[in-house]
DNA sequence: CTATGAACCTGACAGC
DNA sequence: TGCTGTCAGGTTCATA
């Protein structure tokens, strides 16, 4: 489910309500919730309590809140992770609930447990501050700061397929299944190209079609194929309007001709085989 | 260094 | 109905 548009779906909702908020109750219900916070639950949870949330912040698919004592709790969603704001949902996948000092509660639920909360320090990595488990971490094409030359130097040097590298959170972040494959149709660049042979022109297309592609799935409040939900528990909308992704046997939309379903990197890709030259 | 496959989980769905 | 196999938005680790 959740590539960044999900994840800055979630970001902006939680954003309005957690800021200046102070976490007043922890429990965690899941242990594999916070398998990534070495230091175990119990170290979570106290940490947790009685700080205040200071900001949010996002790169890629990773979200985070930043606390007073200076260190940020990292969220992925995984699969199918959701970070709900509102009563203490009756829920059997729920992982974590905390409440807010304003009787909000905040809770994390996630059926395939492999999203988690982690707590972490911030460090400057080329000129912006990010939590240390985001580090690693290619800046997004939605970062002010994202480094269009930088990444296409990196396309060049590597051989793989362009959905391969796409997916790939430390050339570019942010990108998953969907947006990869919603990109490259707006693009028409055939997925199993090999990055590093792109022309100039279909660089430019492809950068713009990633950044409008993530951009409308922010405007439309994210895809929800399974269970995806906003903050609010409300779906988003954007799966209505894929062009490729999921619609295999279906029209494309800009051709007729019917789109096709290939493995690209053990993932699903959907594709136009007549919008797309194959390599 | 690059690439592939498996593993981590739960649930939905197709086919028999 | 129920069983089996496959697939699903992601990341990480081991193996070639």
């Amino acid at each position: 489910m959740p590539e960044l548009p999900e994840v800055e779906v979630v970001r902006r909702g939680l954003a309005a309500h957690v800021t200046g908020r102070t976490i007043t109750a922890v429990r965690v219900h899941h242990p594999r919730a916070v398998r990534r916070h070495e230091a175990g639950p119990a170290d979570l949870t106290a940490r947790l309590l009685d700080t205040q949330i200071t900001g949010t912040g996002r790169r890629g698919k990773y979200m985070w809140l930043t606390l007073d004592d200076g260190s940020a709790l990292v969220v992925h969603l995984g699969m199918s992770g959701q970070m709900l704001l509102g009563e203490v949902p009756n829920e059997n996948h729920l992982r974590i609930a905390t409440l807010l000092d304003d009787g909000t509660a905040l809770s994390f639920v996630d059926q395939r447990t492999f999203g988690g909360w982690m707590l972490a320090e911030l460090v400057t990595v080329d000129g912006s501050d990010v939590p240390m488990p985001v580090a690693h971490l290619a800046r997004d094409p939605l970062d002010p700061k994202f480094d269009r030359d930088g990444v296409v130097t990196v396309l060049r040097r590597k051989h793989s397929e362009i959905k391969r590298q796409l997916l790939d959170q430390t050339v570019v972040s942010g990108i998953g299944n969907i947006y990869a494959d919603e990109a490259l149709w707006q693009a028409r660049i055939h997925p199993l190209r090999p990055g590093g042979e792109l022309t100039a022109a279909e660089v430019r297309r492809l950068h713009a079609a990633v950044v409008e592609t993530l951009e409308r799935g922010i405007a439309y409040q994210g895809a929800s194929i399974r269970n995806y939900r906003g903050p609010d528990g409300a779906p988003g909308a954007m799966q209505e309007r894929f062009n490729a992704y999921d619609r295999d046997g279906e029209p494309c939309p800009r051709c007729g001709t019917p789109i096709e379903k290939i493995r690209v990197a053990q993932r699903g890709t959907h594709l136009c085989p007549r919008c797309t030259r194959q390599p």
